[in-house]
DNA sequence: GCTTGACCTTCCAGTAACTGGAAACACTAT
DNA sequence: ATAGTGTTTCCAGTTACTGGAAGGTCAAGC
């Protein structure tokens, strides 16, 4: 299995399926005689693994962790919870503040007319922070 | 004013003023005889647009449009409406998933006993995507 | 006048996680 | 033989700063 193969079955570009092996996050691919990287079954869950992880958000040092975790046959589930509570906490938080973002940001649109006219709550409204 | 007092009255660090300026964010700052930056109010009025602006979300690029609207007299609000609605657009669609990443990770913590024992749903649903 | 310490300057490098592109080699089909 | 695609390495660029080194400036105290 070439890099464009593996790649596609483990839905990342191949860049960045070069890249995770350079960081030394997954291990490095063997190569055939002429240099190409040569991929197998194994290498592709571990890739999927990763590319999962990353669109939970897992930082790439966590995914170095949760990988660990991952391969590790006698990993408890309280080291797994651990990192994925923390993670849910993030999660939490930055949709707060998401929330507080698109409310201040839905009032200063709506109240703006939109028009011609150069008067604009928006541009004042960034001007300064109000009470709250 | 000398560019901590700026900064401080702004809510920037100093290192962060200093940027804005070599980017051509916010116009250079008049200089002392001894090559200090010397900052008036229309300046930290600037950075402090530009400071909310970033809370907001706005990149570098969008904050460069907006503080251009900012100092045009003559910009219509239609202009800056559309700026704003389509940040707010692009909040609501991280909101989304941000919520769905949330309940699929909430979902799988919840399912996982976070005892010492190596089976763990976190692990496993990390591996591969449901459907959905 | 001299020292101390806070403040200021420039410049270089590093962060996170890739992504783009150049130059050169390998493989496949015609 | 040649064209076209796939692969390699390596370097640079992205975003928006941030940290740190080396050195100049200013005000206060002795």
């Amino acid at each position: 299995m070439n890099i464009s193969a593996a790649s596609k079955a483990a839905g990342l570009p191949a860049k960045t399926v070069r890249y995770y092996a350079d960081i030394g996050l997954v291990p490095a691919p063997a190569r055939s005689e002429s240099g190409y990287r040569s991929y197998d079954g194994a290498s592709v869950r571990k890739l999927v693994f990763v590319r999962r992880a990353r669109e939970f958000g897992f930082s790439i040092s966590e995914c170095r962790e949760l990988l660990g975790l991952y391969e590790d046959r006698r990993r408890s589930s309280a080291d797994v919870k651990r990192i994925a509570a923390r993670r849910l906490a993030e999660i939490a938080l930055k949709q707060k503040e998401l929330q507080s973002l698109h409310d201040e940001l839905a009032h200063l649109v709506d109240a703006c007319r939109g028009d011609d006219r150069p008067d604009c709550p928006i541009i004042d409204g960034l001007g300064a922070r109000r009470a709250g």
